[in-house]
DNA sequence: CTTGCCTCTGACGTTAGCGTCAGGTTTTAG
DNA sequence: CTAAAACCTGACGCTAACGTCAGAGGCAAG
C-alpha cells in the first residue's frame, strides 16, 4: 500500500510517517517513481511504535529496541536496555498514580464542600 | 528564604523557579533590592508544581488548578476540569501499563530464547 | 573596600515530534 | 487527454520547559 493509504489505516498522519522512516523506525520500498510501498505488517508496526512513543520513548530508544521488540533478536545488553525502560515506565506509572489519586482526594473533598454548601475556600 | 534556597531545598533549578513564576505557578514577596523571598511553604508547593508536571499536565493547566487544590476554592467547572485531568491520567496510565506489559513479555520471551541458547532471530 | 558569591532582567538556544507551505512529479478518474 | 488527487523532497514553523550566556547590581566576610 501507499503512505496515503497506511495514514488512514493507522490514524496517524502522512507526515509523522516520513518522519518515523527517517528516524529509522519504518522501512520502505519504493516504486520506481520513488513513492513509498508498504506491506500489511506495517500497519501493526506503526502501531507499535505509537504505543512506544505513548510510553514516553524518544525516537532514538524506540530505534535501538524495535529489532529485539519485533525480531526477537536479542542480545543481553538489549534485554537490559528493555529492562531499563519497562522499569522507567514502570517508576512513570507510580508517579501518575499518585497525581491521580491526589486529584481524587482533591475532587472528593472540593464535591463535598459543593454539595454541603459550605464556604469553599474555608479549608 | 531566597531563591537559591529554595532551588537547593527542593532540587529545582533556580531558572525553573523563575519560570513558574513567570507562568503564575508560584509567587514570591521582593525585598527592597528586588530580589525574590519565599515563605517555607513555598517547599510544598513547588514540589506540588512537580507532581502535576510530572502527570503531564502543561503550565496553564496547573495554573487553572492550582487555586482548587490548594484552598479547596472550588467552583462546579473546576471541578469538572479536575475530573477530566484524573480521567486524561487514568487513561495514560492505562497506555503506560500496556506498553509496560508489552515489553514485559518480550523480555520475558527474549530471555528464555537466550537461556536456552536458540537463535534470537528464530522467531 | 574589595573579593566572591548570589541575584536580577532580558534574550537567545535547545529538543522532539510533528504541522505546514512551496514547488514539482505521478497516479487516477472521467 | 486532462484535471484532480496523491506523492515527492526540502525547509521553515511551532510549543514547552527550561539551559545558558550577558551585563549589572546586591550582600556578607576579611
Amino acid at each position: 500500500m501507499r503512505i496515503g493509504e497506511l495514514a488512514t489505516r493507522t490514524g496517524v498522519s502522512v507526515r509523522a510517517l516520513r518522519y518515523y522512516e527517517e528516524q529509522n523506525l519504518l522501512a520502505s520500498e519504493r516504486s520506481p517513481s520513488g513513492q513509498r510501498q508498504y506491506p500489511d505488517s506495517a500497519v501493526d508496526r506503526v502501531r507499535l511504535i505509537q504505543q512506544l512513543y505513548a510510553a514516553g520513548l524518544p525516537s532514538k530508544s524506540i530505534a535501538e529496541l524495535l529489532p529485539c521488540v519485533v525480531n526477537g533478536e536479542a542480545t543481553p545488553e538489549l534485554i537490559d536496555r528493555l529492562s531499563a525502560e519497562r522499569d522507567r515506565i514502570d517508576s512513570r506509572i507510580g508517579d501518575l498514580v499518585g497525581a491521580r489519586d491526589r486529584l481524587g482526594t482533591v475532587i472528593a473533598a472540593a464535591t463535598a464542600n459543593w454539595r454541603t454548601g459550605e464556604d469553599c475556600r474555608r479549608q
